[in-house]
DNA sequence: ACTCTGACCAGCC
DNA sequence: GGGCTGGCCAGAG
């Protein structure tokens, strides 16, 4: 077939990050670009902050995406920035004023690959 | 086709 | 720790 080796068209690329922000278990957290790289899309970290501002998949884990330092990606006080703090504690995350203490936003992940299936969350810890 | 913008990132100072 | 610069991809005007 005509040279088509990977994933050119929007569509394919749109279905691969959501496929990537999914896999992403409860109480664990990814970088945009962290997200784009196990989609098999590095470099594409817009693309995924696109594609979860268009909010179209309902029951994605959006809130557990953040910017690479580990802050939330929205201006301090709004409401996705409010939102998405809430849903991270409901999950154990440890969020000190819209920053995500305990876990690592983007961690080198030359060995780490695809995250483990649970990972312990103590309950309280400081 | 061009320009601007956006839930971004990495490098450098 | 913070701030600037360039690069990145896709959609809207």
């Amino acid at each position: 077939m005509p040279g088509k080796p990977n994933a050119t068209t929007p569509a394919e690329r749109r279905r691969l990050i959501l496929a990537a922000v999914r896999a992403i278990a409860a109480g664990e957290v990814a970088g945009y670009g962290e997200v784009a790289r196990r989609a098999g899309l590095p470099g594409c970290a817009r693309l995924v902050a696109r594609v979860l501002s268009a909010g179209d998949e309902p029951g994605l884990p959006w809130h557990r995406v953040l910017r690479s330092d580990g802050r939330v990606a929205f201006p301090a006080g709004s409401e996705g920035f409010d939102e998405q703090v809430q849903r991270l504690r409901a999950e154990g995350v440890q969020v000190e004023a819209g920053r995500v203490r305990g876990q690592r936003a983007a961690p080198t992940l030359d060995e780490l690959l695809w995250a483990p299936p649970e990972v312990p969350i103590p309950p309280h810890r400081r």
